[in-house]
DNA sequence: CGTAGCATTGATATCTGTCAAGCGTTGTGG
DNA sequence: CCACAACGCTTGACAGATATCAATGCTACG
């Protein structure tokens, strides 16, 4: 499985972009050295699968950098993105030995794994790391509950929409900190992985984002290259209170 | 928003019948007796709202019997469930002072519910708790990233088998703990709540309901009573694996 | 007996999926 | 260097699933 190329070494975690978010946020010096000597990086390319439902899992981690999908697949092929990993995010169930989900490379990724056994023995004598993954954990299916709401009620529009703002307001606060005025961004997903989020076809998606764009609800640069002149007239059409939005 | 009716005095910890599945499942008996001082019951009647999504929230807490309702309504009144709130699960946030979703007793309900404040003070001294909180948040992580499949990728025909499975499945293991012969259960759900859960329309559940019906795949005496003939038949139609089926 | 709540069923409309063709870019091998 | 294949995406025509609107049935209950 590992190759010369997906291992990496790892650095410091007092140099760590992610230090403050992931599931280690809470950890005192002592407790980082500790964390140091069970961890290590791997990289993976857009595309690649990091590992498959069902495989045995050795390892849990947090993304340092890029982004990964959680997948599930039928038998006859249809597929659903159950989750998106961001920075700081955390993969795997302590107390589980196989993976419940696919988890793909997105983008470019960079994990930092920690062997698992140690990682579950050390959860136990440091309460930090219980807590913060409890808080990240409520985070999450909070996150679950709200894309609940958009596959099960929304419009094909409206869930472009949605997606389109959660994408935007994530990338805002990372790059400026504040929603006013136009916002540029990349998308990260093909029109199909957006698909797969949604529960739409690819071409519904297309066709969406085409009706978006003739609209002026947003413009479009290539396939990728986004900008959302009017945030508020965005979640507007995401069905969403125009003020604050999720969780606020 | 108290009255006569909806307080109830509290059993001993020793005696509850959810004593070893809820947050509290691993506490000592000192542990149980601190609980003792901050905790209280609760009643609702079928129908009746526990709580309003975005109201002050001072405690937390968990079924104790009967079925609760989590739901989201967008502004238009379309309204999603995201969570089925059995005996033994937790209601609330440790850390939130508003409740994020509407609650509402789909059956009569008892709650055994504890002092917002104290309890969290407690759960910084008392790791069993934070553990079992952390466990069973990631339990209905997984839970609602499976109803994700459902929502976003089954046809109506397939929603319903799945829910009816779902319900199957609890019901069978509560009473007998064995998933062999014809099941029989009685659905503590209307054609409503269904719609709600599962994403559809009361009219295309209840279409759905006669076509399995009519296909032999369930029977119903008058319009809760329901009886599986084949559990992998049902489980077939829900397009899961016929073999031990979700998280196995 | 009449009403209210829940459920069923039918007719029709609409949205999204399916199938198919074609475009533009990228990369690769002749 | 060019031709061509591969890939991601767009667009069109059509089909099918589910929603919507409407009428009616069934129980329970006052």
């Amino acid at each position: 499985m590992l190759n010369d190329k997906s291992l990496a070494t790892a650095p410091d975690c007092a140099d760590c972009p992610i230090r403050h978010r992931a599931v280690c946020a809470r950890c005192e010096t002592d407790e980082l050295e500790r964390l140091e000597e069970i961890k290590y990086y791997r990289k993976f390319e857009a595309g690649q699968t990091v590992i498959w439902s069902g495989d045995r899992m050795d390892f849990v981690g947090s993304v340092v950098s890029g982004i990964a999908s959680l997948t599930q697949t039928m038998e006859d092929g249809r597929t659903q993105m159950v989750g998106l990993l961001l920075p700081s995010d955390f993969v795997g169930r302590p107390g589980r030995s196989t993976a419940a989900y696919d988890v793909v490379a997105t983008t470019d990724l960079v994990m930092c794994c920690f062997r698992k056994t140690p990682f579950e023995e050390m959860m136990v004598r440091t309460p930090h790391i219980a807590q913060r993954l409890l808080e990240m954990t409520l985070d999450e299916l909070d996150a679950a509950r709200e894309w609940m709401l958009v596959l099960g009620r929304k419009t094909a529009r409206e869930k472009i929409a949605s997606l389109l703002s959660i994408i935007a307001r994530r990338d805002a606060t990372l790059k400026t900190g504040k929603l006013e005025g136009a916002l540029v961004f990349d998308l990260p997903l093909t029109r199909e992985a957006m698909a797969d989020y949604l529960g739409l076809t690819l071409e519904t998606v297309s066709r969406q984002m085409s009706a978006l764009k003739k609209d002026g609800v947003i413009q479009l640069e290539g396939k990728r290259h986004v900008t959302i002149p009017d945030m508020a007239r965005l979640m507007d059409e995401a069905g969403d209170d125009a003020d604050g939005g999720i969780l606020a």
